[in-house]
DNA sequence: AACGCTTATCAC
DNA sequence: TGATAAGCGTTC
C-alpha cells in the first residue's frame, strides 16, 4: 500500500505531495484525511493522507512512521471543500487543511494537546469493603471505604498514604475517565414562542425555494428565535446545523441561551476557549454526540457530515473574512457547504451586505424582513449633533447634549452606554474648523497621511499630494491629525463625572481570559453607570437598563480609506442605536459627528435600511464597487525595493495584458509599505468574470511562487484595502 | 523548515 | 588561495 501525503509545511508553496509505503501491520489504520507522521529529509513531519494507491514509483519510498488519528479529521467533503477553497482563493492546499482545524489537529509534531483524564477510585468488591469496616481499626481508612460505598471518588495528583494503602490492600482500585474541559454552567431553558412577525418569517424562509435567504430584521426583532425553530426543525430530521457569529458577539448570554435550549447537543467554538477546550469541543463533534455548533468563522469547517441549515448572524460582520492567510470567507465556504449537503443558508442581519441584498433583491436569493421589535419596544430615538458647532464652543469631546443626557440618566440611575471607535483610526488629516477630510480626487477615498514623507495617499490608485495644514475648504490653518482612545474619553468622564462609575471595554481591558465576560457580568448587574468601549459593545449585548448610547466619534469609520466605509458606518450605528431602550424604557441615541450631512450618518436615524441601500447601491453603481464588480487584491514583497516594484510591474503587466485595461490599478505603495524591511506593493483589480480572474491569478501564482526573491500574496474580495 | 551543496566574496 | 557567507534546491 502507498499513500500520498501532503506535509505540514509549504514546499516552495507548492501543494506537492509525497509518496509513502505503508507497513503492513499499520494498513488496516490508514484513510483517506488522517495524519500521519513520516520521515521527510533528516526531519520528521506530520501530513495529511490525501491519496491512497498502488502504483509505485522510479525511486525508493520510505515506511511511516504511523497513523496518528482514530477518526478521519478530514471528512471527504472537507478534503474537497478545501482543494476549492485554495483554487478559489489562489491560496495554497495544506494552509487551508490547517485553517480547518483547531490547534489541536493540526499537522504538527509540537504541542500535542492530549485527552484529559481524571483520576477516580472505587471499591473492588462490596463484600469484601463491608467486611473491612467491621474488623479494621483505621478510622481513617474506614471512612474512605464509607464514602467510596456511596460514590467514587475524585483523587488528586498525590494519592494519600491511607488510599495507598488501601489499593495495596486489594480493597479499592483507580481508574482514569476522559473529561471534556469545557464546563459551563446554563440556567434553565427559556420558553419562548414566536410572535406572528416570527412565524410569518419562519413560513416564508420554509417555502423558500432558494439556497440562500437573506433574513433582514430589524434590530431586537427576535432573528434568535427563528434561528432555534429552524434548528430544532433539522434535529427532528436527523441533520445537523452550524450557526456563526461573530467572535464579539459570542457573549455568554448568547451560548446561554443556546446550551439552554438545546442542552447537551451543542458545541461551542471561539476564542475565548483554552487550547485544549477547543480540542474537546472538536472532539465531540467528531465522535458525534453534539448536532449542532455555534462559532465564530472558523466554525464553518465542522466535521459534520449530515449538515441540515448553516447560519449566520450579523453577516455584515467583517470578522467572517480571514485576514492572514488563507483569507477565506466564511460565507463564501457556507455556499460551498450548503451545495455539497443541500443544505440551507441563512443570512441574517439588520444591515445585510449591499452586496448580499442587491443579490437578494435580483432573485438570487430570497429575501424575508422582519420590520417590528419583538417585545414591542419602540426603536430609539436618535440625535445628530454636529460637531464642528461645539468645536467652537471648546467642547471638543463631549456636546453640550450629550453631558445633559448623560447627567439626567445618572439622575434617573439608568445606565449608558459610549462608542468610541479606535479601530477606525488610522492617520488622515481633519479640519477641526469645518470637519473637512482629504479625499482622493479619483477614487472617492480618505487619503492616508504618511509622516515620513508628509504627503496625503490614496491607497487605491496611488495619488498622492503634500500635505498642508491650510484647509483647502475654508483656507483655515486647522487641519489636524484626527484621534484620541478609550483612555482619553475614561480619564475626562472622571473629571467631569466624578461619582460615575465607568467601566471600560476595549482591548486593552479585555486580553486575559473571561475578563470580557466579566466586565459584561458587572454591567448588566447594574455595577456601574456607564460602558465605555469599541465596537465590541455594539453587537448582540442586550441590556435593558441602557436608555442613553452615545457615539462619541462617527466619523471614525467614515473617514477609513475604504469603499465600505459609509456601509460600515450605517452599520455601526445601526447596531449601537439598538442597545437602547430594549425594555419598556425609551431608549435615545446621541450621534458626534463632523459629518452630519452624510447619508450613512443621517439614515441610521430612521432605522430604515432600505433607504440607505438605495442611496448606497447608486453610488457604486456609479463608481464601479461592488456588487457592480468584484475586487481582489494582489500583494507582492520583497527586500530589494527596485526589484520587487520591477516584479510587481510585471505583474501588473501581465494582467493588464489579459484583461481590460481600466481594471487593473496600480501597483502603487501598500498601505504597510514597509515592515521588517520588507517593501510591500499592491495591485488591484476590478472585474466582472470571476471565474476568469480566479484562473488568471492562479497563473499568476504558478508564474511566481519560484521566485524566492519576492513573495506575491492574494486576497480576494478583501475586506479593507 | 532544515540540511547539504554550489557559488560568490573578500582578506591575504 | 582558502575561508566564510550567501543562494538555492531537495526532501517521497
Amino acid at each position: 500500500m502507498i499513500i500520498d501525503v501532503l506535509v505540514e509545511i509549504n514546499i516552495n508553496k507548492k501543494d506537492k505531495t509525497f509518496s509513502y509505503s505503508v507497513p503492513k501491520e499499520l494498513e488496516s489504520e490508514i484513510k483517506l484525511g488522517k495524519r500521519v507522521l513520516v520521515p521527510f529529509g533528516k526531519q520528521t513531519l506530520e501530513g495529511f493522507i490525501l491519496k491512497i494507491h498502488d502504483t509505485k514509483p522510479d525511486y525508493e519510498l520510505k515506511d511511516i512512521i504511523k497513523v496518528i488519528d482514530k477518526e478521519e479529521i478530514l471528512n471527504k467533503e472537507l478534503l474537497e471543500l478545501g482543494k476549492e477553497i485554495s483554487d478559489s482563493n489562489v491560496c495554497n492546499l495544506v494552509s487551508v487543511y490547517q485553517a480547518m482545524l483547531p490547534r489541536g489537529y493540526k499537522a504538527k509534531a509540537k504541542e500535542t494537546i492530549k485527552d484529559k483524564k481524571v483520576s477516580y477510585v472505587r471499591i473492588i468488591d462490596r463484600i469484601k469493603a463491608n467486611e473491612f469496616l467491621k474488623t479494621s481499626k483505621s478510622t481513617k481508612q474506614k471512612e474512605i471505604i464509607e464514602k467510596l460505598l456511596i460514590k467514587d471518588e475524585k483523587t488528586t495528583i498525590g494519592l494519600s498514604s491511607n488510599i495507598k494503602i488501601l489499593i495495596d490492600k486489594g480493597l479499592i482500585e483507580k481508574y482514569e475517565v476522559e473529561e471534556y474541559r469545557l464546563k459551563e454552567e446554563y440556567t434553565a431553558s427559556k420558553v419562548y414562542e414566536l410572535n406572528e412577525y416570527q412565524k410569518e418569517a419562519y413560513n416564508q424562509i420554509n417555502n423558500s425555494t432558494k439556497d440562500i435567504i437573506v433574513l433582514n430584521g430589524v434590530t431586537g426583532s427576535g432573528k434568535t428565535e427563528i434561528y432555534m425553530t429552524l434548528i430544532d426543525d433539522q434535529l427532528k430530521l436527523g441533520k445537523e446545523a452550524i450557526m456563526l457569529v461573530p467572535e464579539i458577539s459570542l457573549t455568554p448570554q448568547i451560548i446561554a441561551r443556546f446550551k439552554a435550549h438545546f442542552n447537551e447537543d451543542i458545541a461551542i467554538l471561539h476564542s475565548g476557549l483554552s487550547d485544549g477546550e477547543k480540542f474537546d469541543e472538536y472532539k465531540k463533534i467528531l465522535r458525534k454526540e453534539v448536532k449542532i455548533v455555534v462559532g465564530a468563522r472558523s466554525a464553518i469547517f465542522a466535521p459534520f457530515t449530515n449538515l441540515g441549515i448553516i447560519i449566520i448572524d450579523e453577516e455584515h460582520s467583517d470578522t467572517y473574512k480571514q485576514e492572514t492567510n488563507p483569507r477565506y470567507d466564511a460565507k463564501e465556504v457556507a455556499f460551498l457547504r450548503g451545495k455539497h449537503n443541500h443544505a440551507k443558508v441563512i443570512l441574517g442581519s439588520a444591515t445585510p451586505t449591499i452586496e448580499s441584498y442587491a443579490r437578494a433583491k435580483h432573485g438570487y436569493y430570497d429575501l424575508v424582513k422582519l420590520e417590528k421589535r419583538a417585545n414591542d419596544a419602540s426603536l430609539p430615538i436618535v440625535n445628530i449633533v454636529d460637531m464642528s458647532k461645539e468645536f467652537k464652543r471648546n467642547n471638543p469631546m463631549f456636546s453640550k447634549e450629550l453631558l445633559l443626557n448623560i447627567e439626567d440618566r445618572l439622575n434617573k440611575n439608568e445606565q449608558i452606554m459610549l462608542l468610541l471607535n479606535k479601530r477606525g483610526y488610522s492617520s488622515y488629516l481633519t479640519c477641526q474648523s469645518c470637519g473637512t477630510v482629504r479625499k482622493c480626487p479619483n477614487c472617492d477615498i480618505t487619503l492616508t497621511y504618511h509622516k515620513t514623507s508628509n504627503m496625503n495617499r490614496c491607497h487605491y490608485c496611488g495619488y498622492a499630494e503634500n500635505n498642508s495644514n491650510i484647509c483647502p475648504e475654508c483656507k483655515k490653518e486647522s487641519m489636524k491629525l484626527m484621534g484620541y482612545g478609550t483612555e482619553k474619553v475614561e480619564e475626562e468622564l472622571h473629571k467631569l463625572f466624578p461619582n460615575m462609575r465607568v467601566l471600560r471595554m476595549d482591548m486593552d481591558t479585555t486580553s486575559k481570559k473571561g475578563s470580557h465576560k466579566e466586565i459584561i457580568e458587572k454591567f448588566m448587574n447594574h455595577e456601574a453607570d456607564c460602558l465605555l468601549g469599541t465596537q465590541m459593545i455594539a453587537k448582540g449585548l442586550d441590556f435593558p437598563l441602557v436608555t442613553l448610547v452615545g457615539v462619541i466619534q462617527a466619523d471614525t469609520i467614515l473617514n477609513l480609506p475604504d469603499f465600505r466605509a459609509n456601509e460600515r458606518t450605517y452599520d455601526l450605528l445601526s447596531q449601537v442605536s439598538g442597545r437602547a431602550g430594549r425594555s419598556n424604557l425609551q431608549g435615545k441615541v446621541i450621534i458626534q459627528t463632523f459629518n452630519p450631512d452624510n447619508y450613512a450618518i443621517k439614515l441610521s436615524k430612521n432605522h430604515n435600511y432600505e433607504e440607505f441601500y438605495n442611496e448606497e447601491i447608486a453610488i457604486r453603481k456609479k463608481l464601479i464597487y461592488p456588487p457592480f464588480t468584484f475586487i481582489s487584491l494582489v500583494k507582492v514583497g520583497g527586500r530589494d525595493f527596485n526589484y520587487t516594484i520591477k516584479e510587481a510591474n510585471k505583474i501588473g503587466e501581465y494582467l493588464r495584458r489579459k484583461v481590460d485595461k481600466e481594471t487593473v490599478l496600480g501597483p502603487s505603495v501598500a498601505s504597510l509599505s514597509k515592515i521588517n524591511n520588507i517593501y510591500y506593493f499592491e495591485i488591484i483589480i476590478k472585474y466582472k468574470d470571476k471565474e476568469h480572474m480566479i484562473s488568471l491569478l492562479n497563473e499568476v501564482k504558478l508564474l511566481t511562487e519560484n521566485n524566492s526573491k519576492i513573495h506575491v500574496e492574494f486576497d480576494i474580495n478583501p475586506i479593507s484595502l
